[in-house]
DNA sequence: TTCCAGGCTATGT
DNA sequence: ACATAGCATGGA
């Protein structure tokens, strides 16, 4: 229990495994921010919740308290996979670094977009063309939410290409026609590898997109997504061997199994909060 | 100016 | 099955 509910707040009294800082900005979710308090804060679909910080715990304000202990995962005990994951040495003092990592539990269709977006683009221009898709979405109080496949099928081709996406715009107005046709409910149980096939089925998802949807967006903790980031990673400090993304995948996830999408993100936020100085793709020593 | 950013599609072999 | 050019946009 490292929480308690007190009315329309929940109280967070574990700072060893709960840090707004590591689990925003480790690249998971793209719709936070810091307020005018310098209290970050977070959009999710239709709910925001801002985080402050007192000497002791921390204090999640929103609208909707249970939203929020199952979006921030309350209910897990990071300190545990912790420790067994601090086994491998590598990851030990990476661990240390983001100690207050947890995976969110975001929206599959928000999740969806957002990685589609992402591809072969930097975290600024991500949050600035979603920022932009969200002027479509609903109203709530002082936000919006992020917009439904319904909204988002009946834009007309000019808010796709306006949204400084790039070549990205088609892929996004093809999955709002398709998503909008299905219940993403229907699909949430599938195994892995099933829901791996139909994300892939879609433009614009191809193995790394998909492997990031099914770890942030359904919860697929055994997926560990190998970007630019995490090959950097591999290569300073895993092996010198030259692998391809995806052999580099099946590398970490037979390391990490379960605990991949963390240990991920462990390697994400510090790779990126150090990025290495002389950059080599080529597997090659310096 | 060139290179790069949470890669993918299309089009070759 | 594997290799790679081309891709929109903006910041360094």
């Amino acid at each position: 229990m490292i929480y308690k509910l007190d009315k329309n707040k929940i109280l967070v009294l574990d700072k060893t495994q709960f840090n707004p800082e590591h689990i925003l900005e480790c690249g998971q979710v793209f719709r936070y921010g810091k307020d005018e308090n310098n209290n970050y804060f977070v959009i999710s679909k239709n709910h925001k919740a801002t985080i402050v910080e007192y000497p002791d715990y921390y204090e999640i304000n929103s609208d909707d308290p249970n939203y929020f202990v199952n979006y921030f995962d309350l209910n897990t005990d990071y300190n545990k996979i912790k420790q067994h994951l601090k086994q491998n040495k590598t990851m030990s003092p990476m661990i240390d670094f983001g100690y207050g990592i947890r995976i969110l539990k975001a929206d599959p269709e928000e999740i969806i977009y957002a990685f589609i977006i992402s591809q072969n683009n930097n975290i600024k221009r991500i949050q600035k063309i979603i920022d932009k898709m969200c002027s479509v979405g609903e109203k709530c109080n002082g936000y919006n939410a992020f917009p439904t496949s319904k909204i988002l099928c009946n834009e007309p081709e000019e808010f796709f290409a306006n949204l400084g996406a790039g070549y990205r715009d088609k892929f996004l107005k093809q999955t709002a026609e398709t998503l909008s046709k299905i219940n993403i409910d229907d699909i949430k149980n599938l195994s892995t590898d099933k829901l791996y096939d139909y994300l892939l089925s879609l433009k614009g998802i191809g193995p790394k997109v998909a492997s990031c949807i099914l770890l942030f967006g359904f919860g697929r903790t055994n997926k560990f997504p190998v970007d630019t980031w995490i090959e950097q990673v591999y290569y300073n400090h895993f092996s010198k061997e030259k692998r391809t993304r995806p052999e580099i995948q099946k590398y970490l996830e037979d390391e990490f199994k379960d605990y991949s999408g963390l240990a991920q993100q462990y390697l994400f936020y510090y790779e990126r909060s150090n990025p290495t100085k002389n950059k080599r793709t080529d597997g090659i020593s310096l």
